[in-house]
DNA sequence: AAAAAATTGTCGTCCAGGCGACAATTTTTT
DNA sequence: AAAAAATTGTCGCCTGGACGACAATTTTTT
């Protein structure tokens, strides 16, 4: 047990490395006894898997779908702190923690989670030492991610900051079309504008802005790359 | 095992709790079988006990002193993402993640920390799966945190910045003088300033204007809160 | 298909706070 | 104790980007 120190996500850059999907990173039978404890849930669009102040009672999964984990702030705007696609573990923090919960998880999408007590998913761990570890490496690659969007938010203006949440992106939800990179997620420039803290209408700009420089377009809400290499020449800190 | 399930810090606002100290959290068997694996080192005042880029063997554990976690930015500002106090683990993130250290950590005055090597730590946790719950809860509660700087950012103005940050640390970090509370950590300006992402001469500013309005002094770098109350309401977003 | 709702695009105004430039003070070193 | 280095205090200028206000477009609902 505990083998492969390997970086866990596949990606050129590790900065840009998003938490990784468990699911992938277990073994079979670790997930079959996750399974057994499990109750599948669905949820609709916009619906709340839960919200900040919920008692936490147990830990999720995501098997379909996207869902938004975002705080709200105090005048109201949202700040969100990433995304959990299929494969990853959420609301696991206030769990191990104690305490109600402390973020939003909203589905973005009609999504499917699997729904575990946070008293059973203790035991599990307890008897599973490996996914433990696989737990523990998520949770590190999320303070990575944090760390480096506080990074970002200090020391960068809003283009660069924009353009490297799409580089980010695109590590690991971006899929290679000839030369060009194109994100499967649809987001709003509002949804934008609550990831690197920004205002909407600063978002259309920019975003207008390098549509017409040619570095990339967008296609239904989802954006395409036109090349990565360019598009980071345009941030100012490259 | 696995018992106890409440939060790790015992302050007013689960909010402004600081990444716990381990030591006191964990069983003194457990304890004793750690202290078996570790080497001890003495890092002087300004010394990194290691630097972004370095391979990343090890696991600390600080037994005395201050140690500053911070990334350095692309223009050569620093980042501070949180200070270690006595009884922290740190440089966990990239030894469970793999790849070399993404931040630095200097000791900010003499300091005493126990080296653990990785693979050994792995092993440990192994059989301790107990002290893996604690880890947890400490990578838990420090993404808490970041969390919470995020939203700071993004949604107060520097004077309230700053003021939260006071509150946070002296939540942890503070004792209780009649109805002021000290802060027992000597900061500079520019340290302030690398914690909430402003300007030192802003910093200065808001310093004085606060000492200017009685809401709080500052006896060679240590901060004194006349109260915490008046103080906070002194930020925009209470 | 029409109506309602959400999202995008565009301007112009305005100000928080970054930053350079010093001077004054405090701390550290020699 | 003197010199060097670090930290604090103060000003003023200048700009990035927040935010209000609409209009245009796209998506969703009925």
């Amino acid at each position: 047990m505990f083998e492969g120190f390997d970086p866990p996500c596949a990606v050129a850059d590790p900065v840009f490395t998003a938490p990784s999907d468990i699911f992938s990173r277990i073994a079979p039978e670790d997930f079959a006894d996750l399974l057994a404890l499990a109750t599948v849930r669905h949820i609709d669009k916009g619906e709340f898997v839960f919200r900040a102040g919920d008692p936490g009672r147990n830990v999720y999964f995501l098997r379909g779908g996207r869902v938004k984990i975002y705080q709200a702030s105090a005048l109201g705007r949202e700040v969100i702190l990433w995304f959990c696609f299929p494969g990853e573990i959420f609301g696991l923090t206030e769990v191990v923690q104690g305490g109600g919960r402390v973020v939003n998880a909203q589905s973005c999408e009609r999504a499917e989670v699997l729904c575990i007590a946070r008293t059973q998913f203790k035991d599990y761990l307890e008897s599973h030492s490996a996914v433990s570890f696989v737990v523990m490496q998520a949770l590190s690659c999320r303070m990575r991610v944090l760390g480096d969007m506080l990074v970002n938010l200090i020391d960068d203006d809003v283009n660069s900051r924009i353009i490297k949440l799409m580089l980010r992106l695109s590590a690991c939800h971006g899929s290679r079309v000839g030369d060009e990179v194109h994100l499967n997620i649809r987001m709003t420039h509002q949804e934008i504008a609550d990831m690197v803290g920004t205002a909407r209408q600063t978002v259309t700009k920019v975003l207008s802005d390098l549509k017409q420089r040619g570095v990339l377009s967008i296609e239904n809400h989802r954006i395409r790359i036109r090349s990565p290499e360019l598009l980071s020449e345009h941030s100012r800190t490259a």
